[in-house]
DNA sequence: GATATGACGTCAT
DNA sequence: CATGACGCCATAT
């Protein structure tokens, strides 16, 4: 469980972040926004800094929410007011769908 | 099993 | 934008 969560938080590329619901959701458990926190408290060497809340809501408190500003800054990441810059930085994870090894394109529909 | 907790997300007021 | 309420799920006691 918690080793999708950071595998997932760990493709997070550096200048981007993320949001708790989305890396869920990404792990493959809608809805387990809590459990990212919980994969994220495990002292691991994840990218914590760049896991936000919806909408690049730093969600810590106190000194912690500076920290992952500075750190975030230091990427490269630019924030509005007290957010981050999500419709520069959103990161947006590989879709599951089933990639085409030669370069097939999927039935396309005439439209 | 029940209760309390937690870096959440979404809706309603 | 701020506050209140509920839903979500694993962990700890």
């Amino acid at each position: 469980m918690f080793q999708r969560i950071q595998a997932t938080i760990r493709k997070i590329p550096r200048g981007k972040v993320s949001t708790y619901g989305a890396i869920a959701r990404a792990a493959g458990f809608p809805g387990a926004a809590r459990q990212v926190v919980w994969a994220l408290h495990s002292s691991n060497g994840l990218p914590w800094h760049r896991v936000v809340g919806a909408g690049g809501e730093i969600k810590l408190q106190g000194e912690p929410a500076l920290e992952q500003k500075l750190r975030l800054e230091s990427e490269g990441v630019s924030f509005s007011g007290r957010r981050v810059a999500m419709k520069q930085h959103e990161f947006h994870f590989p879709s599951p769908k089933r990639a085409r090894k030669s370069g097939r394109v999927q039935n396309k529909r005439r439209g």
